[in-house]
DNA sequence: CCTCCACTGGAAACCTAGGCTC
DNA sequence: GAGCCTAGGTTTCCAGTGGAGG
């Protein structure tokens, strides 16, 4: 046999027929995957089960809001323990309905309401309600069927950055709406904890009946995970232990973020799978350690609406740090270049700011005196990459 | 200590797409 | 199908501001 001599198609089908993929298991590697087990949350687990234990018997639990970092198990473990909580009770007359939003993903209160809609089985239309229909919507649906529901809000922070407590208040109240048999319990996720100073104190006081808090892992704790999930995902002896040693080591020198590793771990195991090598080795972490924030940037500018990409285009046009000023006098020579009406100063401004949170652009805000006070504004990713992921655009393609 | 630049960022008005009612 | 309503994005308006230069 010569494999040099094949076809390169046909030796990625037929090793993934003979399965001699390292990979045992990919999706054990997943963000979605909820383990069997779950290491080093003991604690949370039995915390937020004993909160939840109500349930079973028909009552109603008390709203519970859970701290803790990223990727530090707050989603797994609160999944898990729904999880085993339907089950428990799939074979009762207890109606249990679980809600799951992330409202970093559903943005607005108002996508937040279809996606809870959506997870209680009730289509409401993407647009033309108003909140206050599609809530009573919401509302009568869980009541009609005498739902006891759980409403879990994940990175609930950004719904109230963007949206305020509002929703959130009529969360709190849609009890007195409810029947006996029915009732809404909220469980909110955070990793950030200052949130709670811009909620409304009958909103806090409700939501905080119980609070649940999650730690960063530690090293070794991270390196204990990610051997158990090896074990699952890879053919037993192709994960270098060094390999396992540098993704516990560059998750935990942020902040002890077991989603990291386990990441760096699913995107080195794909590389070393695609370069057909038989061991996945330290060299192939580092590799995954680029090309899981290449692809982040590429994933966030090709998100970008068109006005974000042509101000990215603006801003990677200068080489040194420039104010709003400059920037829009660019911005606005773009748009006449492919005829499109430019957005005003005041919107660009905001949009800058929105550039920055995403990572895209570093734009602080600084005085100069005389000079004024404006943004202080720089291209914060290569530029290379800026380019390759415009290229998809079509109107932008020409530009470049 | 005062001025004054070049914005910032809050607030409200305006616009548009799309569902609802009759 | 006309007329109404709302959410979300944008524009309009403008008071406020940090600090170098006078």
């Amino acid at each position: 046999m010569h494999p040099d001599n094949e076809d390169p198609l046909d030796m990625i089908f037929a090793r993934a027929l003979q399965g001699t993929s390292i990979f045992l298991s990919r999706d054990v590697l997943r963000t979605e995957y909820i383990p069997d087990q779950i290491l080093f949350r003991d604690h949370q687990l039995k915390a937020i089960g004993g909160i939840f234990s109500p349930l079973l018997t028909g009552h109603k639990p008390s709203n519970l809001l859970i701290y803790g970092k990223t990727g530090t198990g707050k989603t797994v473990v609160t999944r898990y323990v729904l999880n085993r909580l339907l089950d428990k009770t799939k074979n009762t007359n207890l109606n249990v309905a679980i809600a799951y939003v992330n409202t970093r993903i559903a943005s607005t209160e108002y996508r937040v309401l279809t996606e809870i809609g959506r997870n209680l089985d009730l289509q409401l239309p993407f647009t033309g309600l108003s909140i206050s229909e599609a809530f009573k919507r919401i509302a009568y649906h869980i009541k009609e069927r005498g739902s006891k529901a759980i409403f879990v809000l994940d990175e609930i922070d950004f719904l109230i950055k963007t949206s305020g407590d509002n929703l959130l208040y009529e969360f709190t109240r849609v009890n007195e709406l409810l029947t006996q048999n029915s009732f809404v319990t909220l469980v909110g996720i955070s990793n950030d904890l200052r949130f709670k100073e811009s909620l409304d104190p009958r909103v806090l006081s409700s939501l905080n009946e119980e609070e649940v808090l999650f730690s960063p892992y530690s090293v070794d704790e991270l390196k204990a995970i990610l051997l158990d999930r090896v074990k699952y995902a890879f053919v037993p002896g192709t994960v270098d232990e060094s390999a396992i040693n540098l993704c516990a080591a560059m998750a935990g020198a942020e902040h002890g973020d077991a989603r990291r590793a386990v990441d760096l771990l699913r995107v080195a195991g794909e590389l070393a799978e695609r370069e057909n090598a038989n061991r996945v080795e330290d060299r192939h972490v580092n590799m995954a350690a680029k090309s899981i924030e290449r692809d982040r940037i590429l994933e966030a500018i090709q998100s970008l609406p068109i006005h974000g990409k042509l101000i990215l285009l603006a801003v990677s046009s200068f080489k040194d740090t420039e104010n709003t000023g400059r920037i829009y006098a660019k911005y606005t020579e773009i748009t006449k270049r492919i005829g499109i009406e430019p957005l005003t100063q005041r919107r660009i401004s905001a949009l800058l700011s929105e550039l920055d949170l995403l990572g895209l652009v570093s734009a602080p805000v600084v005085s100069r005196g005389r000079m004024g006070r404006s943004k202080k504004i720089r291209i914060a990713i290569p530029q290379e990459t800026v380019r390759a992921s415009l290229m998809d655009d079509e109107t932008i393609k020409a530009l470049i």
